[in-house]
DNA sequence: CAAATAGTGTCTATAAGACATTATTGG
DNA sequence: CCAATAATGTCTTATAGACACTATTTG
């Protein structure tokens, strides 16, 4: 009755070189062994609470990504995803500042960009759209984007993050406002980055929403 | 290696009595025969193609209902949830109008408010809570709300479902342009409704949106 | 004709965007 | 002092809400 194969698999993305990357590993087993695909496994019974414990698992041991912002994305299930027969891959997607990834990486796990992807096995290409797009659309309304940034950032560099996800670019004003109503910021005491021009305030994510977004309903809508 | 056993749950909405109501069926099988529980059931992997299909299936077979609004909520997954070991269900939610609902249902199958429910068995109030908040918040950007009103409808009757499901009251200018803005209804010609007062219009979904959505970047807010 | 409900016109309030201005650094 | 960037002030524009008014029915 119950013959359906149950993984989890993860969709890690970071920014790296103003572009949205996805991490991919490559497979060491059939099918596709040798192909690059989304880390995933199946569920250890005894191990894993739940999902999330299974991605937060797969994350740890297949990328040595300890706590990044991570969520359940959905389930990708059916007769042809699979050539084993009838799975279901329940997807999350995880965000991590380059920084974390890149101190953390094993040699196995490469970083591509997410557009122009292809040649994914199973379903792979499709999950990671879901992803990039579910990431994309709840830019607009929360605090999500800041979980790209390091631990300390500046407004306008939290700015650019919030630009390249969505694709087009904001109003300083109404970025400053966003920040201020979202309130899941605060000033690092005394600590300032100064490359060129007026030393800019550093901030970090409130301690409370380092793994909760904050919601707004209005839209962070494009702008000079 | 994979003892998960794979399920599919669907939460069935309506309106009725002015409250969002929820179709519940008595478990014949252990574990909790005989206890209200969410429609559901295992994957058929040689009938069903994907998980949208099987719970297709499951309304059909189950509760009568053929042709309904049905998404995918999300998967709900872990050691706890189920007596016989690690378990994923895969949760759908489906919106139906009342009068579809009223001519398909079986005698076994139950509507209860989804307010002040309790004693589901496995994490089905949980489903269920999630389902009822997704649709909610769904309902402020979209034309998800018309899926439970009947084929045809005045807009004062869409705007009473759309302050059901909200929870307060919309301005009714505001209404009128939301639904211009999302331009997913269209006259029936020469078709009005009359109770007490001047005949409302009647209006009917268009036919691309029977089964999609339509969105807004703007919300829909609370006012007279 | 009064009451009720549908539908619209229009003013006001609010929030976002444009743009200018000030602030503060390095060279 | 100039160029560059941060941060803020303020005017304009767009959109939502309040409220009144018209339209059309029933009793």
């Amino acid at each position: 009755m119950n013959s359906v194969i149950c993984t989890v698999d993860v969709v890690l993305l970071t920014l790296k070189n103003n572009a949205l990357h996805v991490a991919l590993i490559k497979r060491d087993r059939e099918p596709f062994a040798g192909t690059l695909a989304l880390p995933g496994g199946f569920v250890h019974a005894e191990e894993d609470r739940d999902d999330l414990d299974a991605a937060s698992r797969i994350l740890r041991d297949k990328a040595g990504i300890s706590s990044p912002y991570l969520e359940q994305l959905g389930t990708f299930a059916g007769a042809a995803r699979d050539p084993r027969g009838w799975s279901a891959s329940i997807a999350h997607y995880a965000l991590v500042p380059e920084a974390v990834i890149v101190k953390a990486l094993s040699p196995a796990v490469q970083l591509v960009p997410v557009d122009g992807l292809k040649g994914l096995p199973f379903d792979h290409q499709l999950i990671v759209e879901t992803a990039v797009t579910r990431v994309r659309s709840k830019s607009t309304y929360s605090s999500l984007p800041a979980h790209l940034a390091g631990e300390q950032f500046t407004i306008p560099q939290l700015q650019k993050i919030y630009e390249l996800l969505m694709g087009e670019p904001i109003n300083k004003v109404s970025f400053y406002r966003k920040m201020t109503e979202l309130a899941m910021i605060e000033e690092v005491p005394d600590a300032f980055e100064t490359t060129r021009g007026k030393p800019a305030q550093l901030y970090r994510l409130k301690k409370e929403f380092r793994s909760v977004l904050s919601m707004t309903d209005r839209a962070l809508n494009a702008g000079k």
